[in-house]
DNA sequence: GAATCCTGTCGAAGCGCTTCGACAACCTAT
DNA sequence: ATAGGTTGTCGAAGCGCTTCGACAGGATTC
């Protein structure tokens, strides 16, 4: 194994001026530069990271806490860590994975023992028992996902609620009067991870104003559960011409059962769903969608920690504004007969 | 920040007998243990990991690299790397994301800085390029997938060799006679990732036993692609009563393509998926499936691992043994008319 | 009762790097 | 020409831990 000492002895120069080099923090002469990167290229230098994380208490390493649970969509989860990954390189961060399963004691863990500078928190429950210790570290954090009370943290998230208050819109607009939403699993709502409530609101309050009649149903995914779901619904509601999904794996079942059951999409209903626009152009009719923007959310994440790490960066509520794209699964209300 | 020097201070002994109640290497008498374990309570120490890792030239981190692309079906991806993670911390270790994106300079970066103590590498290809290095490096490493020359390396992976001869022979009991596999997206196969192959060479070879017709298709995922597909084949061979889908993004399009041509599943044609359980049961059909057992996987690819860094562990080829669960979308082929 | 072995503890060296202060050597301005 | 700045380099200290050899004192042996 290489070391800094060997490069600068190679080099005919004193280590700390290699470090210099290396990190920039001093000025060089060209030459010198020159000698010592050509040294470094010939001896194959690596620094070692468990020395520099010694000598100047950074780690360069960001942890990121993904959610243990698989009720959340899963490739969601996967682009956003993935993004962040590639985000966290081009800073020169590498990316540590904790799961969700050692809960708090994995925040303690990680600050206390300086194993990484700063986290990235997914999957951030309305009162999320992490929060009190990010709030007494002077560790930066940023989290994805909105929890109840957001002072002193920095949030990345869609706006949910005006996605909502998007699908009432183009629904009411296409002449639509009665809706249904196929919410997440029940086990979402029990957990308060409060994306899922936020759209359920501002879907009701836009739908109030616009004089929809809103209907809401928690659905596990697949396909029996869709079936039971949608039953029940055009059972209390059978003048129900609009749906919105909110659960990704209703989405297929839901259209497969529409089509059986003889309901036209979308002369005879309207399907919007909020999905990853990927799942809106590969499923079985072309999606009318609010797309979930992760790899931006991973992007955004990032970007505010790195500028919390350099300083300035302020705790903020960062919400991206939802966009809503028209394909082949909504159209104008039938008229009434 | 508190030190381990502190410890020691505060329970009364010498900064070495404070790491040896760490580390246990050496006897310690259980009087001292206690009163130093209660200092480290009191105290809330945790070990800096850069000292550790600079004194003990182990930095209790696995690198995880996971591909970048996103044609490999993700969420067995997510399941794989989370198994790992998990699994990783019951061993204390940490785990460290790479993506694919760097490529072989991931390998050397995170070798030569002693970054991490060992790798685990997903979505290996044939001849891929990070091979040389793992083999010439002294870093213990496991590949999840299986690369054409395994020698010196130690790989996990589902027999999907054996994968495909099950699926030919569950097929040929039931008397169908002509058969198509749902493959996956070209580009897979361009990239030579072996599992799709090693999936039709054990289907194959299987079949001719059993005088099984084949007929092969690479397939994107989604409902276009697999209209295209679908009816290439049905033209090609209209005898067609068994498919196995090998791309999952096809399953659900498959199913609905058949419905929609009054091919009713199971009686006139039979569907086997290749894919994780999961899918397989929330399907609109219960699907008959060989899963992929992703936790499975991770955790293998973690205990020889950890084996390896533990001195004992050999180089080898572990093959999961597939298994078949016969759900609703298989059946008895219908009887010529 | 001396020689030997454990057992439990300590001190000190050092892991490979960053960073601070010092200081030559050179360059301006006056 | 001289005081004052710059610029480029070096030496040394120290980050917090592990680990090796040393050794005191008690237990075991003959």
């Amino acid at each position: 194994m290489v070391t800094l000492a060997e490069v600068a002895q190679h080099a005919g120069v004193s280590a700390s001026t290699v470090s210099y080099v290396l990190s920039g923090k001093r000025s060089i002469s060209a030459g010198t530069r020159q000698r010592v990167e050509r040294s470094i290229q010939e001896l194959g230098y690596h620094p070692n990271a468990g020395a520099r994380a010694l000598a100047s208490s950074r780690s360069n390493i960001i942890a990121l806490m993904v959610p243990l649970r698989t009720d959340m969509y899963v490739p969601v989860m996967m682009e956003i860590a993935i993004a962040v990954a590639t985000h966290a390189r081009t800073h020169g961060y590498d990316v540590l994975l904790l799961t969700g399963e050692e809960g708090p004691d994995a925040v303690r863990r990680v600050t206390g023992s300086g194993l990484a500078d700063a986290m990235i928190l997914m999957d951030v429950e309305l009162d999320d028992e992490r929060l009190p210790l990010l709030r007494q570290t002077d560790q930066p954090s940023v989290l994805i996902g909105l929890p109840a009370d957001t002072s002193g943290l920095t949030c990345v998230d869609l706006d949910f609620g005006a996605t909502g208050a998007l699908c009432a819109e183009h629904l009411a607009l296409l002449g639509h009067r009665d809706i249904a939403v196929i919410g997440e699993a029940p086990a979402v709502y029990e957990r308060h991870t409060g994306f899922a409530e936020r759209t359920l609101d501002g879907l009701r309050s836009r739908s109030r104003e616009l004089g929809l009649r809103v209907l809401h149903r928690p659905c596990e995914g697949g396909y029996d559960a869709m079936a039971l779901t949608l039953a029940r619904i055009l059972d209390e509601r059978p003048g129900t011409t609009g749906f919105v999904v909110q659960n990704e794996s209703a989405v297929e079942p839901l259209l497969a059962l529409l089509r059986q059951q003889g309901r036209a999409v979308p002369e005879d209903v309207s399907v919007i769903a909020i999905c990853p626009d990927q799942v809106a152009t590969q499923a079985s009719v072309r999606l009318t969608s609010v797309a979930i923007p992760a790899q931006e959310m991973g992007r955004l994440a990032v970007e505010h920690l790195i500028a919390k790490l350099e300083g300035h960066g302020k705790d903020e509520v960062v919400l991206i504004a939802p966009e809503l794209t028209v394909r082949a699964s909504t159209g104008p209300a039938p008229t009434a007969a």
